[in-house]
DNA sequence: GACTTGACTAGAC
DNA sequence: AGTCTAGCCAAGT
């Protein structure tokens, strides 16, 4: 199993409406220092991956090669429902797994 | 095979 | 609230 494919492997798991960060992300994999190895393995997966779902830890849309990308990915998290807030999804959208939090998405 | 380059980030000033 | 740094991993040079 590489780190790219556990990757996907959590992001598909994310929950429509819900976010995590690529913190988030690198240390549910044991990796709490790898964010920017999340970040790389996301600049190429594959489409059945909601690539999505993942933002920085501020809850923003990290900048890319292709601009235009992020236009996507802001699309593609409101058609989902999620409210964006100055530009980023506010805190209760972020996925805290198995607990506490509520979920808005219906 | 060494070095650079990112969709990053927590911590230290 | 800005700036800098170290740490992560794979692809491209």
């Amino acid at each position: 199993m590489t780190f790219e494919a556990a990757v996907y492997r959590l992001v598909r798991r994310i929950p429509p409406a819900h976010v995590l960060s690529y913190g988030q992300v690198a240390a549910r994999l044991g990796q709490p220092r790898g964010a920017r190895a999340v970040g790389r393995a996301m600049s190429d997966c594959p489409d059945s991956v909601p690539w999505h779902r993942v933002v920085n830890a501020q809850g923003g849309i990290s900048r890319r090669r292709r601009v235009s990308g992020m236009l996507t990915q802001r699309i593609r998290l409101e058609q989902e429902g999620i409210r964006l807030r100055r530009g980023r999804v506010p805190r209760p959208y972020f996925w805290e797994g198995q607990g506490g939090h509520r979920c808005v998405w219906r």
